[in-house]
Order: C-alpha cells, then sequence, then structure tokens
RNA sequence: GGAGAGGUGGCAGAGUGGCCGAAUGCGCAUCAUUGCUAAUGAUGUGACUCUUAACAGGGUCCGAGGGUUCGAAUCCCUCCCUCUCCGCCA
C-alpha cells in the first residue's frame, strides 16, 4: 500500500533503541509484530544508504565538471559517470525493495499499549471502572425497543432490508424525530463545551484510512468505492476529522483543537454473521456525533484529554437518564492504534445487560505519524501531534437504550428533560398501545 | 463529461537543463533603537534522513510516480489535486 508521504509510523529509533518494549507492547495486545525482521531491514537498508550517498555525491560533483571540461576530461567524466549510473542502480533497486517491505510491516507494529491498560486477552477481562445510574425498575414486563418500535409503528425492519440487505432499517414519525433530537442535542452539548462543530465527507480517500489507522487490516469492514474513485466509506467521522490536518505544520497557537462532527457512519459487520442480528443493536448505517481533540504532544496533557472526552460524553448520558458503566479496556481487546481506550456501555434492558454505545480512545503520535500531522513546539522543533476521540452519541444504541430505558406499561416513551425542547416540548411519545 | 491554466518553503511568489534547496516579499526568532506599543535597522529562519561522542559533513525532497539526459524544479509520459469556461445536476 503506496502512502504518498514520508513513512515514520512507530518511530524507527524507538524501535531500534528499545525494541523490547515494542515487543512488550505487542504481546500485551496479543498481536504479532516481527520486530527482529524490521530491525534486520533497517539495517540493510541504512547501511546501503550510507553507499548511495557517496555515490550520488561522486556523480553530482563530475556532472558539475561537465560545463567546464575540455573534450579528453569530458570523455572521461562520461565513461566514469556511465558506471556509476550502472552501480546506483542496482544498489537502489536493493534498498527499494527492502524499504518497501519495511513500510508494510512497519504499517502493521502496534502502538504501545499504557501502563494503566490491564492485562487481558479479551472484552471478558476489561476492567469495570465504575456504574452510574439506577437500573430501570418495571412492574411490567418491559419490552425490546424492537417490539416498541414495531409497535407504535416506528420502525420497519423489514422494509428496511428489503431497501438495503439485512440489518438495515427505517425509522418513522416520532422515532425519526427522537433520532434527530439526540443528535442535536450531542451536538449542541459539545458546542456548549467549546468544541468547534465540523461537517465533514463521509466518503474518504483510501490514504485516509490509512493514515488514522483503520488500513491496513480494516479492510473487510469498511465500504469501498475504490474500484473507480480510489474512495471509502468511513465508519466514524473520526476518520475525516482527524485527518482534516494532515500534511500540515500547525502553530502552537492553534493547540489544542477541539472538534465534533455529526457524521453518518458505514459499516460492513464482516464476520458478525448470526450476532446481534436483531434490532437496532449491529446495522450497516447510523448517524453518530464524534468528539476529536488534536494537540502537541504531551502524555499528561492527552491523559487530561482522555478523561476530559469520556466526562463529556458520561454527561450527555446523564443528561438523559441513562444508566451506564465505564470500562478500561483490556490490552487483548485494544485495537492496533490505540494506547488506552475506556468504552462507556450503556444499559439495555431487553439484552438485560450494559451494551457497548461509546469508545474513548487515545493514540499518542500513532495517527498524526501516519498523518503527518505535526506542530512547531515553543522551541521550534516540529513534532508529531497527540490525538484522541470519543462517541458522543450513536444514533441507533441511543434509541435502543432511551426506548427501552423509558418505557412506560402502556408502551409509550417517556421523553428526557433536555431531549424536549427538540421535540415540541412534548413528554411523552407514542400512544398507549398495550394495556 | 469537454476545453484551458496551474500545483515551488509557514504564507505569497520568481525561477524553462548545471552557478537552484531555490531570488524577493510577508511572517517568525534574536539583537539594536524605543517610556509602552508601533515603526525602523541588523542578523537569522524549510522538512526529512544518514554518518558522528561532539564539532561538522553527506543525501533526499519544488503535487505523486515513472522516463529522457553525464546532469531535471525546469523536457516527456501517467496519475492526483486546484482554478476558469462549457455541459449535466440535488
Amino acid at each position: 500500500m503506496a502512502l504518498g508521504r514520508p513513512l515514520t509510523l512507530l518511530d524507527l529509533k524507538l524501535i531500534r533503541s528499545q525494541p523490547d518494549l515494542v515487543r512488550a507492547g505487542a504481546a500485551k495486545k496479543r498481536m504479532a509484530c516481527d520486530v527482529d525482521r524490521i530491525l534486520e531491514l533497517d539495517e540493510s537498508s541504512r547501511r546501503l544508504g550510507v553507499e548511495i550517498d557517496a555515490l550520488r555525491q561522486e556523480q553530482r560533483n563530475s556532472g558539475k565538471r561537465m560545463a567546464g571540461a575540455d573534450a579528453t576530461e569530458r570523455e572521461a567524466i562520461l565513461a566514469s559517470q556511465a558506471e556509476l549510473k550502472g552501480r546506483l542502480k542496482d544498489l537502489e533497486t536493493e534498498q527499494n525493495s527492502i524499504q518497501d517491505e519495511l513500510k508494510a510491516l512497519l504499517l502493521l507494529v502496534p502502538n504501545i499499549p499504557a501502563e494503566e491498560v490491564p492485562e487481558g486477552k479479551d472484552d471478558s477481562e476489561n476492567v469495570e471502572i465504575r456504574r452510574i445510574g439506577e437500573l430501570p425498575q418495571f412492574d411490567f414486563e418491559p419490552r425490546s425497543h424492537i417490539d416498541l418500535g414495531e409497535g407504535q409503528d416506528w420502525l420497519d425492519i423489514l422494509r428496511g432490508a428489503r431497501l438495503a440487505g439485512s440489518r438495515n432499517y427505517v425509522l418513522k414519525g416520532d422515532l425519526s424525530l427522537l433520532e434527530g433530537a439526540v443528535m442535536r442535542f450531542a451536538l449542541d452539548v459539545m458546542v456548549g463545551k467549546g468544541f468547534t462543530p465540523l461537517s465533514v465527507p463521509t466518503l474518504v480517500r483510501t490514504e485516509t484510512m490509512v493514515g488514522t489507522g483503520y488500513f491496513p487490516g480494516g479492510e473487510e469492514q469498511a465500504y469501498r468505492c475504490d474500484e473507480r474513485d480510489d474512495l471509502c466509506l468511513v465508519g466514524t467521522a473520526e476518520v475525516p476529522v482527524t485527518a482534516l490536518h494532515q500534511d500540515e505544520i500547525l502553530e502552537l497557537g492553534q493547540l489544542p483543537m477541539r472538534f465534533v462532527a455529526l457524521s453518518s457512519c458505514y459499516r460492513r459487520e464482516a464476520g458478525t454473521y448470526g450476532k446481534d442480528t436483531r434490532g437496532l443493536y449491529r446495522v450497516h448505517q447510523f448517524l453518530k456525533v464524534e468528539q476529536v481533540i488534536i494537540d502537541q504532544a504531551d502524555a499528561a496533557r492527552s491523559l487530561e484529554h482522555h478523561l476530559e472526552i469520556l466526562q463529556n460524553s458520561e454527561e450527555v448520558l446523564q443528561a438523559l437518564s441513562l444508566p451506564y458503566r465505564v470500562v478500561n479496556v483490556c490490552g487483548g481487546d485494544l485495537g492496533q492504534p490505540q494506547i488506552q481506550k475506556f468504552d462507556i456501555e450503556t444499559w439495555m434492558p431487553s439484552r438485560e445487560g450494559y451494551g457497548e454505545t461509546h469508545s474513548a480512545s487515545r493514540f499518542h503520535d500513532f495517527q498524526a505519524r501516519r498523518l503527518n500531522l505535526r506542530y512547531r513546539d515553543a522551541d521550534g522543533k516540529v513534532q508529531y501531534c497527540h490525538t484522541l476521540n470519543n462517541t458522543v452519541a450513536a444514533s441507533t444504541r441511543m434509541l435502543i437504550a432511551l426506548l427501552e430505558n423509558h418505557q412506560t406499561r402502556e408502551g409509550q416513551v417517556r421523553v428526557p428533560a433536555p431531549l424536549r425542547p427538540y421535540l415540541g416540548g412534548r413528554e411523552l411519545l407514542g400512544k398507549p398501545i398495550y394495556a
């Protein structure tokens, strides 16, 4: 996969100087990483580079002598240049193939997880940090969002599938309005906190997918339009928003940048056949409000931002009176790019459990390196930025939580106070449909 | 989709085969002057990478990739992007 920019990725110097750190990081994430091969390729490439540089210098100097040379000198120069050129070509070809392999391997090196990341093999070993909110107590048999949605004629899964295949849906009437209300509320909360709202493309170049760390590796999860146009549908606004300033050198005064964006999100959900097949939990398309922070390379500040964006989303859930818990994602459940991730799981009565609704990630400079996203620090030195993001609200999973947690015996849905202004002041949605 | 013009440093902009990593201006930094600010003057100021303990030195980069040439920012080809006009269109 070609990337049209210098490629440093996980700092090669770091891999050289502390290979064990990189190995340990990969092990904690339960990921493979051929550090030895990388070091070997790096060394050969550099050895060749020294040779090539010397030959190029010779080539340049004798080339410059041509201008003032007489006939016999010219002939001698031509002869030596021809020989130089041949040697250079051989060495360059060799170095290119080494670097191609090196780049491909570097793209796969996992970012090193933070110390606070718990050990563990998969999501069953994520560590709960806190539970907030009272679980709803029903004095009747609570219904699933599917029963409520279909009963109120708010949700048409059959026709959604007919239009676009399984895992698609149609929202009707008040549920469609409720979707708009939650999205707008989430957006307004973030704008109120000083985040800059952004409307961004959801079709991006594959280079941008590589830059944000989704490719290589996540190709199966993305809808791709690259046969004719080299474009992919994003699974989250994180991609275009984080990449907004790719290839730029930002001024210190511009940082930190805080962005919030509402976008459609598209996910193929390959490999999830038979999992969460009913309802709105796992779908191919939904709306999401996402928050992104871009700041200078400072681990302490990054950690602060991480807690900040986590707090922001918790505030949204609390305002909507939805019970949730926060988990510290363990090494084995962490993706390649993150150094730490907090998931927020919201209570969903039909699942009789918490379902993942938010994911707050801290990347250190992983994405910034791939995106060539840099800034000039106080000393005038160019550095890679740090990036972070978190969900503010994802439409379908929030609708599940809202419908199921706030349902009444009659099958209506109480509207949490903060959403009422977006729904004409109504406190209750739907008609009584159950006795 | 058709025709044309372009893509050069943080920004603007010159540069049509070697003396160009690149004039000049702006911006920025330091110093001088100054009650402060402004103005003025001087000096400095690209990124990446390799060798080196360091001093220092080398190489790469003028949208991307390939080609011609002893030698390419400059010539040729392909692709990407931007702008103008026309067409189509929510």
